[in-house]
DNA sequence: GTCCAGGATTCAG
DNA sequence: CTGAATCATGGA
């Protein structure tokens, strides 16, 4: 029986806008792995320890949380970007000379990088290789439901690196991570006995963050892009994922380019905020927008040689 | 039944 | 060093 008690709803402004659809891309597009669509629109998800709902409202959000928990609005405000300071990012990306970039960016104005839980964005990301979306949500939610601290009714945070640690193989089992779950059991194991993991990695360069993240079990090159961009706020990160890979090769002609080099290409070619154009072409490439090759094609990049790996103590 | 999925790891050459 | 095979699971 439902026991949430909700605050009135209350709006939040936000410097960009986010309609409905844009929502929906927001919120289901490969981000976030907790927020579920109910029936009339509006979403709900466990943020850390918050149940909250948000809906699309003219200048911003609406949204409302559990009752006596308004702090949440602080979370939502940072989450969502709310001051515009990706707008500023969106604009010095390149796209006046890359038409491709451009068309990404007019069709889902207003994308930003949610400014994720680096905990919650690993444990979403250790679960996503060989996966999609909905079946990493799956995943997620059924690590919260076995083995995280109950929020309210059903729902559930992510349970913490000490518990993940010690979960049975049943456990593990029952949330059908498949070959995944000695990726989670052997990070667990490692963070579990670095407490502080979070504040010790954000001091880090991106560089030495992306190192650094791939030392965990389970974590190589995109997955570890992926939480320094999504977790740890790093723009610059570029993840390369098959549909980088294949929006990268038909619509700038990087056909047959392996992603290491492409992740370079990336970072060259869009510069500081090279991760929120990612973001721009991988949603165009999921919906469809990038399949046939652009007609004017933007100037060719010469490959880099090959430079001895970096040595590190 | 076959193929693939916001890949990482291990193994062969 | 590079490229291929393998990994566990569910949906199309």
């Amino acid at each position: 029986m439902p026991s949430v008690v909700w605050t009135a709803w209350r709006h939040l402004p936000l410097v960009q806008e986010l309609p409905e659809k844009l929502l929906q891309e927001q919120l289901d597009g490969g981000q976030s792995f907790r927020w579920q669509r109910l029936a009339d629109g509006t979403w709900r998800g466990v943020l850390g320890a918050c149940l909250v709902e948000v809906r699309a409202a003219q200048g911003g959000l609406d949204w409302r949380g559990r009752q006596g928990q308004l702090v949440a609005e602080r979370m939502l405000h940072n989450y969502f970007d709310a001051t515009g300071g990706q707008a500023v990012a969106v604009d010095q990306l390149p796209w006046r000379s890359d038409p491709v970039l451009a068309a990404a960016i007019k069709n889902f104005s207003g994308l930003r990088i949610l400014r994720h839980d680096p905990h919650e964005t690993l444990i979403g990301f250790l679960c996503s290789s060989n996966k999609r979306i909905l079946q990493i949500k799956v995943m997620v939610a059924a690590l919260a439901r076995t083995m995280g601290e109950v929020v309210v009714d059903d729902y559930h945070a992510l349970p913490s690196w000490s518990r993940l640690a010690r979960a049975t193989d049943a456990e593990l089992k029952a949330c059908a991570l498949g070959y995944r779950a000695a990726f989670i059991r052997g990070t667990a194991q490692r963070l579990e006995a670095r407490p502080h993991w979070v504040e010790e990695m954000q001091k880090l360069s991106t560089p030495d963050l992306l190192i650094e993240l791939q030392t965990l079990p389970g974590v190589g090159p995109k997955v570890a892009a992926c939480v320094a961009l999504f977790g740890f706020g790093r723009l610059e990160s570029f993840p390369v994922d098959t549909w980088v890979v294949q929006a990268l090769a038909s619509a700038y002609q990087l056909k047959g380019w392996k992603p290491e080099q492409l992740a370079e290409f990336g970072r060259m070619h869009f510069g500081e905020a090279a991760g929120l154009a990612q973001q721009y072409l991988f949603a165009a490439a999921r919906a469809g927008l990038l399949s046939v090759p652009a007609e004017v094609k933007p100037r060719p990049l010469k490959r880099k040689s090959k430079q001895s790996p970096k040595r590190r103590g």
